[in-house]
DNA sequence: CATTTATGGAAAGCATGCTTGTCATTCTGG
DNA sequence: CCAGAATGACAAGCATGCTTTCCATAAATG
């Protein structure tokens, strides 16, 4: 899968770790997700969705 | 998180098995994550809603 | 320069997702 | 009644997600 997680935390000007805060999960879970080392859980997915405002859709797409 | 699975399973009137052969799971993985035993992973969110053409939030919600 | 911040990644360990195989129960058709 | 289909569940095993810890590099700041 792919995302725009660097795009989105960028336009807000956070570092990995202000959005893992955000998010409630390490740094690195955000590095890796944002790297493309694996997908998040669902319920991550929809936490990072609900955090954006936006769908998983329009978050997340299939590579 | 909750799901409308069964209900969306019963208006196409099909089986478990039918599902997972859709999806390319295994008849038990459906019918855990049927009844909320475990979420499906975001690839297999993104291959459920595509097959029902509706978007993840449709058909999966948290708790 | 020296220090701090941001990023990328590796390793070990625990939790979760998914598999195959198996079993029990219930329901339906013949 | 009996056979088969459908559902629910459990176990073992492998793959993936997430954690903490640690290290390396680059960019920004004093």
């Amino acid at each position: 899968m792919n995302n725009r997680l660097k795009v989105l935390r960028a336009e807000r000007d956070w570092s990995q770790q202000d959005l893992a805060d955000r998010l409630g999960v390490s740094r690195q879970s955000v590095n890796a997700i944002e790297k493309g080392r694996y997908d998040p859980s669902l319920p991550l997915a929809f936490t990072i969705a609900e955090l954006f405002g936006l769908p998983i859709e329009a978050i997340f797409s299939r590579d």
